[in-house]
DNA sequence: GCGAATACGTA
DNA sequence: CGTACGTATTCGCT
């Protein structure tokens, strides 16, 4: 009998138990969002969590087969050799869930040359023999040899993984009619499909256990064997070496030596920063809930206070300094490190309460604008020192609302903790701070009003001048130059974009908007008509049910709830199947999405009568910048009614009119410097129709016998060629066969080889360095290039493909942009820029500045880098955007 | 109230 | 089986 004070030793099998688990749950319902299949590990790290709970152990080990081979197969070469092939949405798991362990800190044990299960019987033999309770989680039916008093199997059911039979030696004498340690001769007997080991003919487990009830044991079955009549003898007399070799087969190995200690397994508290790390990537959210709170953590919590290592350094008690003690401080810090950091508290878009720390002081300012104790805060502030911030832009836009710009060198260890790592989860202060430094951010309990020792500004200010070294060392030489060269000087220039907005005309998108509404509701009811019923037109459930149940119309693209009814569907459709209803029904979402951004964008409009988007400078994994509250990189322009809505950003009180400036085929301009391929250098050179002159070397006729269908076909390819596209994707997007596609693909390679070779390159380099590099030194890590999931590892190649390119014309538009800004500052312009949409660029002229400003503008884009090719730039005048953007 | 899934706007 | 984003809607879940 166990008792209280009894160790519990939990041993599971992990290969068979992620095995069981995946095929428990539905493949397809456990994806993250890049492709990785993760229902083998979600499966099993909730059965784990289960019994973490119920059993409560206090040692745990995971054994893992290392391979398919083993002892057995060189034994018997046909053992488990009916086994398939491993499936390959089940490939890859197996290490993800291995890391997964580690992070929780539970031992995983391989043995070379044999079985998982032989591990288990070790285990569980030594751990009884120690005075462990020990349970062996398996779905291999051979450990139940394994039970006795003190071990407990616990065996999955067939419903799922997370539903477990306990076996002890009552149960497997419920259950078969036998003592554990017989299983093995039942099985021997029986013989056993599942690993190839064929039985006695005719045996079955009622004859095996009648025997062995006779007997009392396979030898002593065999030694009588000829004692047992009937043709099921005589089977057993043919048979017998067999059962022989099965027993052999089955019989687990109990005294392996094992890369562990017992005591080594005791369990320890999860390593919460890697757990958080890998289940993120998992994108296991509610698991790790579980997991957290199982665990005693908070998981609301983002990071747990009593987790600071013992090794941080202490905390400086922040000082309040004033007038001249304030200026000496600042005097004295102002050149150590990175500079000094700074937290503000912003409420109402107006900074309320400052914080400055280096690594080893910090200071509270009862900050008051102006106040005379505050000067030589102010001074500093709008000085040429170096200001470290964390999200600096919101803080300058703050500062600058109090009229106080921030000019010296801006170290966001945000921004500096996203030139590191492109893409990674991990964006705030506190996410940085456990990866750089390792230690948890004291957070202050929300309940209590007074924020409570230990947390706050001066707490952030002094973790950011602690960060600020450590994530400037971490940079290479070529993102140190991104960082420095154009990350930190377009800074400012954002958040001045940002605070200047861009004038909307609330009269025009409210027009717009009603008729747009209108026809909306005109083109619902003519659908509601051709049904003859009214659904939910936004619904694309209701929307299946129409077009595939009531009008039965054929199977389109299969989606996770059903069959697709995008844009692209419901045209096949029409081709397919024409009716009424599909015309109808994409005019009506035409009209409702135009309407929608129409409204959002009218709910934007600033008391100012203008729109101030916020730009992410820290969104996109490539180096682009991104725009939210609202989008502004999104605003309709193919579509006629689209374009109505651009008409409606207008140039500014006071201005004159809108200026746009775009690069004309930059990316594609970018990939023929980046390949060096003379031809498509050459096209650039000749600054004629760039579609035409390639469509004039790949159908091998005269640019002016270019026939606008071929220009197109030409122009949809060399723009899919940057973003991977295939031969299938690409029939696909022309509607034309796929052996047409192919021809057109290897034509287009035949003329401009080094474009293909480029491309090549750019995936193998990226495999070898895991990460790619744009012309300007940003890197972006790939380590999903290495996956053996192939849909992870294509998806992986395609980005990485497209990473350096769209990468590099994000760098040269960001590097113009600071120019820009400075000659605009510089020569006392009063224009504006405004908007920034990828490879475009709008601005507020001030009257009679349009002239200085194109040429300024056109001169700092074209200038921004020195390409093979010319950086061609189109620019634009109108007094709104539409009129402006040709 | 939250998230996943779907759909769609831009470069 | 084409990269990079943000937003709105519906629907099923807690």
């Amino acid at each position: 009998m166990s008792n209280e004070n009894q160790p519990t030793l939990l041993v599971i099998d992990g290969h068979s138990l992620a095995f069981r688990a995946f095929y428990a749950l539905p493949v397809d319902s456990f994806q993250t969002s890049d492709g990785q299949h993760t229902n083998a590990i979600h499966g099993f790290i909730a059965m784990l969590i289960n019994l973490l709970k119920a059993e409560k152990p206090t040692h745990i080990a995971v054994a893992f087969d290392i391979s398919r081979y083993s002892f057995r197969t060189r034994e018997y070469p046909e053992y488990k050799g009916t086994r398939g092939e491993t499936p390959p949405e089940f490939i890859g798991q197996i290490p993800l869930l291995q890391e997964a362990l580690a992070a929780m800190n539970i031992t995983t044990i391989t043995v070379e040359d044999y079985e998982a299960d032989d591990i288990l019987a070790t285990l569980a033999t030594t751990g009884s023999a120690a005075g462990y309770r020990v349970l062996v989680v398996s779905g291999d039916r051979d450990t139940i040899q394994l039970v006795n008093d003190e071990v407990t199997l616990l065996y999955p059911s067939r419903q799922g993984v997370s539903d477990l039979t306990r076996y002890d030696p009552a149960k497997v004498q419920e259950r078969y009619g036998i003592r554990p340690e017989q299983y093995p001769d039942v099985a021997a007997l029986v013989g056993e499909t599942s690993d190839n080991l064929p039985g006695v003919p005719k045996v079955g487990e009622k004859t095996a256990v009648k025997w062995l009830g006779i007997y009392g044991s396979l030898d002593g079955i065999l030694e009588n064997a000829e004692a047992i009549t009937g043709k099921v003898g005589e089977s057993l007399r043919e048979h017998k070496d067999r059962a022989v070799r099965n027993r052999r087969l089955n019989r687990l190995v109990t005294d392996l030596a094992l890369p562990v200690e017992l005591s080594s397994l005791a369990r320890s508290a999860i390593d919460e920063e890697a757990v958080r790390d890998i289940f993120a990537r998992l994108q296991f959210r509610t698991l790790l809930d579980r997991l957290l709170k199982t665990e005693g953590i908070d998981p609301s919590a983002s990071q747990a206070g009593s987790a600071t290592p013992t090794s941080a350094p202490e905390r400086p008690e922040p000082q309040r300094l004033l007038d001249e003690e304030l200026r000496a401080w600042i005097e004295r810090n102002a050149a150590s490190g990175c500079g000094i950091a700074l937290t503000a508290d912003v409420v109402e878009g107006r900074v309320v309460d400052v914080a400055l720390s280096t690594a080893e002081q910090s200071v509270e300012l009862a900050w008051q604008l102006h106040g005379a104790d505050y000067a030589p805060f102010e001074e500093w502030l709008t000085g040429d020192s170096p200001v470290v911030m964390a999200g600096a832009k919101s803080l300058i836009k703050a500062f600058h609302r109090s009229g106080l710009e921030v000019a010296g060198p801006i170290i966001d260890v945000e921004l500096l903790g996203w030139v590191l790592r492109p893409g990674s989860p991990e964006k705030d202060l506190a996410g940085i701070a456990r990866r750089y430094l390792g230690e948890d951010l004291p957070v202050g309990d929300p309940n209590q009003l007074i924020a409570s020792e230990g947390s706050g500004l001066a707490v952030d200010a002094w973790f950011l001048s602690r960060l600020a070294p450590v994530m400037r060392e971490a940079l290479d030489e070529g993102s140190l130059r991104v960082f420095d060269d154009i990350e930190v000087p377009v800074l400012p220039v954002l958040a001045e974009m940002e605070l200047a907005g861009v004038a909307v005309s609330h009269d025009e998108l409210h027009t717009l908007s009603t008729s747009l509404g209108d026809r909306a509701a005109d083109l619902a009811a003519q659908a509601y008509a051709e049904i003859g019923r009214e659904v939910n037109l936004g619904s694309p459930k209701q929307l299946q049910e129409v077009l595939f149940d009531q009008l039965g119309m054929p199977k389109t693209r299969a989606n996770k709830t059903g069959y697709s009814t995008d844009a692209g569907a419901l045209a096949d459709l029409q081709a397919k199947s024409p009716h009424p209803f599909l015309g109808l029904l994409l005019q009506h979402r035409d009209a409702t999405k135009l309407r929608q951004i129409v409204e959002s964008l009218d709910k934007a409009i600033a008391p100012d009568g203008r729109i101030h988007t916020t730009y992410g400078q820290i969104g996109a994994s490539t180096g682009r910048l991104s725009s939210t509250d609202p989008n502004l990189q999104n605003i309709p322009i193919r579509s006629e009614e689209g374009r109505r809505i651009r008409s409606a950003f207008h140039a500014g009180e006071g201005m004159e009119t809108l200026l746009t400036a775009d690069y004309s085929q930059i990316e594609m301009r970018i990939m023929a410097h980046l390949s060096g391929d003379p031809g498509l250098i050459q096209a650039f050179k000749e600054g004629e129709d760039l579609h035409r002159f390639v469509g004039a070397r790949i159908f091998g006729v005269d640019p002016s016998d270019v026939t606008p269908e071929m220009r197109s076909k030409v122009k949809a390819m060399s723009y899919g060629l940057a973003y991977g596209l295939s031969a299938f994707g690409l029939s696909k997007q022309l509607r034309i066969e796929s052996s047409e596609a192919k021809k057109l693909m290897s034509d287009y390679f035949e003329r401009f080889g080094a474009v293909r070779d480029y491309l090549r390159h750019v995936v193998e380099q990226a495999k070898t360095d895991g990460y790619t590099t744009t012309i300007f030194g940003r890197r972006r890590p790939f380590p999903e290039l290495s996956s053996p999931n192939r849909v992870v590892r294509e998806n992986a190649e395609r980005a990485a493909l497209n990473a350096p390119i769209q990468g590099s014309a994000a760098d040269i538009m960001k590097i113009a942009m600071v120019r820009i800004a400075d000659e605009m500052r510089t020569s006392d312009l009063r224009s504006r820029m405004l908007l920034q949409v990828h490879d475009e660029l709008v601005f507020d002229v001030a009257p009679g500045e349009t002239d200085t400003l194109g040429e300024l503008v056109t001169r700092h884009m074209s200038g921004a880098a020195e390409l093979s090719v010319p950086l061609d730039v189109q620019l634009g005048v109108g007094t709104d955007w539409n009129t402006a953007g040709h």
